[in-house]
DNA sequence: ACCTATTGATAAAC
DNA sequence: TGTTTATCAATAGGT
């Protein structure tokens, strides 16, 4: 609904789904919270994202809620203890799935780790070796990009600096020459520089110091 | 939160309550709806009007949210006897064991694939690179390993073939010279075709045709 | 139920 | 994850 509203269908885009997911997430649950607050309602929300995790809001006990929803609803709660079983059952083949899809995960990610590769055919090993790359490239190509926009704002800054840096000395030279009271000051000042050092070796630098200080050529 | 945003308390006024109540109902709905659509998640919402009445939304059938549910929050199903009701919760620490460590995988997975990276520094961006760089090594190494094995098998079977062939001439030679009654029949071909030539400078040409027209001169 | 001024929510970018 | 910002969406109050 921002910055070019956007169609109510799931978005494809992983990562920008799962940002949205936290943001609408917190939405939802805000607007429920408002809504019990508002209009002393007793209110309920279940979300179950995609990976499976879930997350709740209620403004009261969430099982006092659901209990007392198995009224309206002609359902089933409480627990009656056959359903015990079942439920076991269930719980079982769900740990088996999850149980699957880790080892699914793990030996994928191994062998993208470069490891149990022992059992890979020439082909697979090829095709491990095209991903890899292809995943190198885009981490580079990021990498680049951060590199890139930090050198840019360094670059800036470094601009900004020489920029202020000219002003400076064009404001002082500005009020040099419209206060000459100044000018008996500078000159002890660089007296006692002179002092303790080369005079000669260090003339540029001097006269670097002497810019800041451009009255005393005028001595 | 028009026309003079307002606060989140009560609404005394019963009749703007109850209009509020609507509104916002529909909107918490719509919303939940949104969501679940959006990001492909799971979403149910129960709400209880200060009169009492039951408003729904799920994004799937209710019941099975809330049996869902009930496997992660540790309430429903208050079985009777402790043990299964421990059973029960160590099950379901476990799942959100597994959950999580699903989640971490997926995360680094996906990293190692070269997706969802907006979020990492140079450094975790510089040690991605270092550890695909790596696996890289090791997966075209094993490559490599595996080509030169099969190099090295196909040169092995080519040596055995030469040495067969080899081993089959010596035994076909010497089983010409023990075996006498192939001899007339030698004699008999070789007197044709000595008619004709120099017996002696072919000697070791006739050798080896011999060898190839072996069967023939058996008829 | 409809209208609209105004606040709220949030997609995208950082 | 948190912030900011430009937009769209929700909605309070009125009719």
């Amino acid at each position: 609904m921002v910055r070019g509203k956007i169609e109510i269908k799931k978005i494809e885009n992983v990562t920008s789904r799962q940002v949205t997911f936290s943001k609408r997430r917190s939405g939802l649950f805000k607007k429920a919270h408002e809504l019990s607050v508002l209009c002393d309602a007793q209110v309920a929300a279940i979300v179950f994202s995609q990976s499976g995790r879930l997350h709740e809001y209620s403004s009261s006990e969430m099982e006092k809620i659901i209990e007392r929803y198995g009224k309206f609803s002609n359902a089933f709660y409480v627990a009656e203890r056959p359903q015990v079983e079942r439920y076991l059952q269930e719980l079982k083949m769900e740990m088996n799935r999850m149980v699957k899809k880790i080892d699914l995960l793990e030996v994928h990610h191994r062998k993208l780790m470069g490891q149990g590769l022992d059992s890979c055919s020439v082909a697979e090993l090829q095709e491990i070796d095209t991903q890899i790359e292809k995943s190198l490239r885009i981490v580079r190509s990021r990498k680049a990009d951060l590199y890139a926009d930090q050198l840019k704002k360094l670059k800036e800054k470094e601009r900004e600096l020489l920029n202020e840096r000219k002003r400076l000395r064009e404001e002082q030279i500005r009020e040099m020459l419209t206060r000459p009271v100044v000018q008996p000051t500078l000159q002890i000042c660089d007296k006692g520089k002179t002092e303790g050092g080369c005079r000669t070796k260090h003339a540029s630098e001097v006269e670097t110091d002497l810019f800041i200080g451009l009255p005393v050529t005028r001595l």
